[in-house]
DNA sequence: GAGGTTACTTTATGGTGTAAGGAGATAGCA
DNA sequence: TGCTATCTCCTTACACCATAAAGTAACCTC
């Protein structure tokens, strides 16, 4: 399921984004033994290593020694520990890029989008529609806004070319990443896997070659392929995707630029 | 979280979904009161109503006047009935595209899929890694190789085009999809919260602009843009996305045939 | 009618987020 | 010094979730 970020109160969710939070004064009570750092730093470890699905409360209490329940003194629900993850971890993204041209530049954006996606693929389930609003959010963005500001091209233009450009990172990504993801679960490569299936496949469709004819000719070649040996076949053909998809997209701003 | 489908086994899945099933003949015990079809349809009702997070097995069992248990008898798991969704919902599409030329045909397939997406959106939740292999998946996919075949293109680069065309449909698509469940689930449309959310955002960041110049220039007219009353500023922006996407990808797909 | 098979139920297990209330520690103030 | 407000953190509890196990009742074949 996907992950609805923030719902609650925002004031309070901005306010430990953007850490404006007042200065701790000699307050009554127990001293903290936790700190909203530490929590969304434990969260992130096992949101790395065990995924979305592993990232309970309980679990982030556990490896801290506490219950679930005591994290919520340091946050108001999970929801807003998912924006504080999620806005720690882009701080990993590099901040500017000044090479020798916008197109290497995208480029490279593009491609630590890419890695920071398959290291930490849970990003990718937090929805997209109600954006955090935290600080990094920003960064990241300004980047990659700077670097297509040199295009020439107008801000109307620009705002497509930036959601494209995601897409065409996110998605590709979201195959590879879930194709991992996939082989570690069922501890069956995604070859296995596909092997066992056609032969399954053929068994219960028998005339799958007349049914589909022009897939069958795609696919022909299809054990043929296998350039790199590190990836899976999904994962290979995700990261094509990836790179035809960056490609074009920044042959079609060429494009654009000389029309104007 | 993302849904992974496809896990249990495999022989028995595929049965179902190819509908191979021994026909039934006269057998002991109970009439089945109910059916793997009713019970597909029933949990699809659902899905769309409620979105992925209202489908539990309960919910299909008591729409159905049965408790949750009662659908095992038909159904693995839920991980299988979603594999049996997935291709039922999938038949929707339309089988084959002849129009005037593959361009107009790959748009028309382009927007079918953006219009299937945003009345199905828990299907963007199912995961692409280790697809179903339904019979419906391979004719929408046959349909689209087919269109594409008339640009004469080599298998090689038809493989990398079928699964950058989902890309530049599928990421906006979520957006959008998701920009729409989270109005519905939290009663404020987009733009309040944009509205509430940039109130908060100057409090807690007066030297927003400063810190971020290119992406204060890029959103200058923000408000001055609402084209379609229709939709949200976000969905608005995913569909600009998709559109330039694609127009960029049918562009690029005409220089490779000019190239060979 | 007996026996086996099937549809469906009840009950139970271990998981989730989090509300409610309580225990104990610590500060400021009397 | 003790009172009290306030804090951290715990226990308990609730409402969900998928599904394993076992029981009940209907139905067919022999």
């Amino acid at each position: 399921m996907v992950v609805y970020a923030a719902q609650g109160d925002p004031r309070r969710t901005m306010a430990l984004l953007w850490r404006t939070e007042s200065p701790d004064a000699e307050r009554p009570g127990p001293k903290p033994g936790l700190s909203v750092e530490l929590i969304v730093e434990t969260a992130l470890a096992i949101a790395d290593a065990e995924g979305m699905a592993g990232l309970s409360m309980r679990a982030v209490g556990d490896t801290l020694g506490r219950t679930a329940m005591a994290l919520y003194t340091y946050v108001p629900s999970k929801s807003e520990l998912l924006d504080l993850m999620y806005d720690k971890v882009l701080a990993e993204l590099p901040v500017s890029h000044d090479g020798d041209g916008w197109r290497a530049d995208v480029t490279r954006w593009a491609e630590e989008l890419w890695a920071f996606y398959l290291r930490h693929p849970w990003v990718l389930q937090i929805s997209q529609a109600r954006p955090v609003l935290g600080p990094n959010e920003y960064v990241v963005l300004e980047a990659l806004v700077k670097i297509l500001r040199r295009t020439g091209l107008g801000p109307v233009m620009l705002r497509r070319l930036v959601s494209a450009l995601y897409s065409c990172v996110r998605e590709p990504a979201r195959t590879a990443s879930e194709a991992r993801q996939a082989e570690k679960a069922t501890g069956q490569s995604d070859d296995e896997w596909w092997y066992a299936r056609s032969a399954h496949l053929r068994e219960v469709s028998p005339d799958f070659a007349e049914r589909f004819p022009t897939l069958t000719w795609m696919e022909g070649e299809h054990a043929f392929r296998m350039e790199d040996e590190t990836m899976s076949y999904l994962e290979q053909e995700a990261r094509e995707a990836f790179e035809l998809s960056l490609a074009v997209l920044l042959d079609g701003i060429e494009v654009s630029m000389k029309a104007e």
